[in-house]
RNA sequence: GGGCGAUUAGCUCAGUUGGCAGAGCGUCUCGUUUACACCGAGAAGGCCGGCGGUUCGAAUCCGUCAUCGCCCA
């Protein structure tokens, strides 16, 4: 017997660890399936569950779920990212804490030895919790990006690229973090709003006593990088100074004044210092005009030999007020004003980032975007909401080179190798380039490997190709590429999704994904972004505790609809875990009377009306689930299960049976009990892909010695032809008596438990049989006893409603109050006479009887027909009231 | 500045080709009838942000304004 309420607790780890034991998640079992594959984004392997993996990871369990129980072969596809700078941070960060030596001194090789130590000790942190989850994918496939073979697939994706021409080093500006001392990408960049200052200096004309011309600036430390001063073109104030020379102040270089449009003459003073090595506009106006590039910062942010000796090795933000404090005693600070700027900030370390010139290599994106953005548009790959295709397009359009070279120690080592002279040879091994090398100069030579490794996304848009073995031509990348569906975040559309269309079709021909189903983002219950700082963390291993897995996932997937925020309250969470004590308990009710599956059953052969109904509901059930995850519509999917299990099965088929089950035994009972048993059955099937635990649990329960377990059952295929129309009409018909006489009584403040006849004036000999056919039920769930037909006059102090071409008549002389029951017709009288109006407008349109479809001109006079005899009888029922 | 999006019940949000405005939570009233109080029955609550347009008909399509988000410069 069932306890009264669900445990998850008990539940989870049990059916869980059982899965994994039978092999329930694993692809390949069956060569004859068609496969369906889901490539999981990898998350951080030192990384946490957080509410947007539960999400992300729901919703690809249920897809996988689903087409595992429909017959495919499905595959999805786990493993973890290094995470670079991330990954490294944490453990530099640790190291600190512990007091050990720093990552310099504990050197490259000893360092990358600590990392392994630390992913060894706390990477699968992040697999374990995803098993708390119920993600159920194929585990012994588990990869991880730095994983021998994946790191094969780095350096052979590297190779080619820079062998096409698609990868090259370049000096350019790039955005430098002095904390984390590594250039980043522009997409790690986050620019944020901040009050600064700007200040305003006055530099020397040459050749003049007491000319100057001003310039304003955000970021006078790098004045001492300056190597012109520019004017807008058509700046009239300026003409005469272009083509003279400025003195810059404390370094004293002699720098032209040139004419460019970059200068607003807007903006400040309309004219602007240029300094190509720190700012990437001044670089493009230094390139326009062949300016000397003057780098005055090293790696860490301090002043280099370039600048006066005065500052080498002190810190940019030092500087910055020294160079004002010296300008100002020059008497050349021309003014100080508030600002408000954006200033450029690394994702990871929150420093500001300096524009910072360095040799790096880049993938030329542009070239791989094209064939990217064909694909899209020609819909070999779609986003699902297909608005999200523009803001790929948007940034595909627009794509930069893409530095992939960052100065840590943590990830996939460049192979590059660099000759006495700088010579580049790029090779697979060492020993190629050795080889190479030799060859080049004629002789062997001593070569230098690139410090540096790649970006971790570089690695990541490999993944849906390199986890099923590529380079090499496996048969799995032949059966399982291009995958199904990728699911993930709007925020990694660029970052991932991109990048991995761009590598897919270069290396492999194909798309790797035909559909992107792009998910929100959770936010607190106010729309806040969780974060440490905000201490507004939901911890779904907490709400896992609390409420169970199931409730957790089952609110997550009926939130999903939800634009691009999801604000997650935990009484949602809450109402979907009663949701699971409702399902719980309704199989409790079955089992306690005895609805046990009956081998053999067959729902199309049902004789009583309100088994066929719900049969028919159940049939119903399947197709808006089917039709809602052929959709991507989770919340579709979650709606019509709580609207079914709740609304249909246990408010209404549960309290339709028990008349039938607390009666004598025999046909009706037992059709009655088999009915109920395979309703709940089906439902089971319908809600596992979402409730896994749960629905496995009951299934287990409910049927006794079955072979295998729930998740490897087969998706239920109905027929059609088991939905009775007449008896899906008869019972809905009942449903509205019962909730109509329901409602009168509550209105009227009929004692609950009070017992009243029921009569029906004016009824059809097809309602009266209904009536009589559900003499039972009717009687018990609308409290009504002694139903009859009613030919004479309508006792006195009845309460009267209509329903369809009949008006009930509940006689409660003495109960009710008449007045009462007047205003309540009144007001019923007047609702519907509104209705009526509305209608004939409508109908009194020609317009609208010309050009509207005749299915809608027709809906719309029957329906005015059913509301003019439904007033009528309102009518005549308040006239026998005021008569009485 | 460019792009995307939101505005519907007290709160959080659905509403797929334009055709009777919905759900959950909350509120109020009633109720322990042996599945479930993590429950049951019922109710109240909406000029669908403003204005204009298209249309027989607009929460839905178009324009515009307002407010609020997010992304990119």
């Amino acid at each position: 017997m069932l306890d009264k309420t669900y445990r998850p607790r008990e539940v989870e780890a049990k059916h869980y660890a059982s899965w994994e034991a039978t092999g329930a998640f694993a692809a390949g079992r069956d060569p004859s399936r068609h496969p369906f594959t889901i490539m999981m984004p990898p998350p951080n392997v030192t990384g946490s569950l957080h509410m947007g993996h539960a999400l992300n990871f729901t919703l690809q369990d249920i897809l996988i779920r689903y087409a595992r129980m429909k017959g495919r072969d499905s595959l999805w596809q786990p493993g973890t990212d290094h995470a670079g700078i991330a990954t490294q941070m944490v453990v530099e960060r640790k190291l600190a804490e512990d007091g050990g030596p720093t990552r310099r001194e504990l050197g490259r090789e000893a360092f990358v030895q600590r990392v392994w130590e630390w992913k060894k000790e706390s990477g699968d942190t992040i697999t374990r919790q995803l098993r708390r989850l119920g993600a159920s994918p194929d585990w012994g496939r588990e990869r991880f990006t730095m994983d021998e073979g994946l790191s094969g697939a780095v350096v052979k994706a590297f190779v080619d690229l820079h062998k096409q021409g698609l990868i090259y080093r370049d000096k350019r500006l790039v955005n430098w973090d002095c904390q984390l001392q590594t250039a980043v990408s522009d997409l790690e960049v986050a620019q944020q709003e901040t009050n600064g200052h700007l200040w305003h200096f006055k530099y020397p004309i040459e050749g003049t006593e007491n000319e100057y011309i001003t310039i304003a600036t955000t970021r006078p430390e790098t004045m001492l990088g300056d190597t012109a001063v520019a004017v807008h073109p058509d700046d009239g104030r300026y003409r005469d100074l272009v083509g003279k020379r400025a003195i810059l102040p404390i370094v004293g270089r002699r720098i032209p004044i040139i004419a460019d449009e970059y200068a607003d003459p807007e903006q400040g003073s309309g004219a602007v210092k240029i300094t190509p090595a720190h700012d990437f506009n001044d670089f493009e106006v230094g390139r326009r005009h062949g300016l000397e590039m003057i780098n005055v910062l090293d790696a860490s942010g301090r002043l280099n030999e370039n600048a006066p000796e005065k500052f080498l090795g002190e810190d940019r933000f030092e500087v910055r007020d020294r160079v004002v404090g010296e300008m100002e005693s020059l008497g050349l600070l021309a003014k100080i004003e508030e600002h408000v700027h954006v200033v450029p900030h690394g994702d990871r370390s929150g420093s500001v980032l300096e524009p910072w010139l360095t040799d790096q290599w880049f993938v030329d994106a542009k070239t791989l975007a094209k064939p990217a953005i064909e694909a899209v548009e020609q819909g070999r790959t779609r986003f699902i909401p297909e608005n999200w295709a523009k803001t790929y397009f948007e940034w595909m359009r627009n794509i930069q080179p893409w530095c992939i070279s960052r100065q840590l120690w943590w990830g996939h080592r460049i192979p590059a190798w660099y000759g006495p002279d700088g010579e580049i040879f790029v090779e697979m091994t060492e020993k190629e380039a050795v080889a190479a090398a030799a060859k080049h100069y004629a002789k062997p030579v001593d070569l230098v490997r690139d410090e540096d490794v790649l970006d971790t996304w570089f690695s990541s848009a490999l993944w849906p190709f390199s986890t099923l073995g590529w380079p090499q031509e496996t048969p799995e990348l032949a059966r399982y590429y291009p995958t199904d569906v990728l699911v993930t975040g709007f925020d990694i559309i660029f970052f991932w999704v991109a990048r991995m269309m761009m590598m897919g079709l270069h290396f492999i021909g194909e798309v790797p994904f035909e559909t992107v189903y792009i998910h929100a983002l959770i936010r607190d219950a106010r729309g806040q972004k969780m974060s440490k700082s905000k201490n507004n963390i939901i911890d779904p291993l907490d709400l896992i505790d609390k409420f169970g897995c199931d409730a957790l996932r089952f609110t997550l997937t009926a939130l999903s609809a939800q634009g691009r925020d999801i604000k997650l309250a935990e009484s949602r969470v809450e109402g979907y875990r009663n949701f699971a004590t409702k399902l719980w308990n309704a199989a409790r009710f079955c089992q306690i009377n005895g609805c046990k599956p009956v081998a053999g059953f067959d729902p199309g052969s049902c004789a009583g009306a309100v088994n066929k109904w719900i049969v028919a509901a159940t049939v119903t059930l399947r197709q808006k689930l089917d039709g809602a995850l052929a959709a991507y519509r989770f919340n579709d999917a979650a709606g019509a299960l709580y609207q079914f299990t709740w609304g249909t099965f246990c408010d209404w088929y549960v309290e339709f049976s028990k008349p039938v089950l607390n009666g004598p035994d025999g046909g009706p009972k037992e059709e009655t009990r088999a009915t109920a048993a395979w309703v709940l059955d089906q439902l089971l099937h319908m809600l596992h892909p979402i409730m896994p635990f749960i629905t496995e649990e009951l299934w287990e329960e409910m049927g006794e010695g079955r072979a295998s377990s729930l998740i490897a059952a087969t998706w239920p295929e109905f027929d059609d032809t088991w939905r009775d129309h007449g008896a899906e009409a008869e019972i809905d018909w009942v449903v509205r008596l019962i909730s109509l006489i329901r409602a009168v009584r509550a209105e009227m403040n009929v004692p609950a438990g009070a017992r009243t006849g029921l009569l029906l004036k004016d009824a059809t000999e097809a309602t009266l049989a209904r009536v009589e056919d559900h003499r039972d039920i009717i009687s018990t769930l609308a409290r009504v006893d002694a139903i009859a037909p009613l030919d004479g006059p309508v006792p006195e102090g009845s309460v009267q409603a209509v329903l369809d071409e009949a008006t009930l008549v509940l006689p409660l002389a003495g109960v009710i109050d008449i007045a009462k029951e007047k205003a309540r017709l009144e007001k019923e009288i007047e609702k519907i006479e509104g209705e009526i109006r509305k209608l004939e407008a409508k109908l009194g349109n020609q317009d609208f009887l010309a050009k509207a479809p005749q299915a809608v001109v027709e809906e719309n006079r029957e329906r005015l027909e059913e509301a003019k005899a439904a007033l009528a009888k309102l009518k005549e029922a308040l006239g026998r009231l005021a008569a009485g």
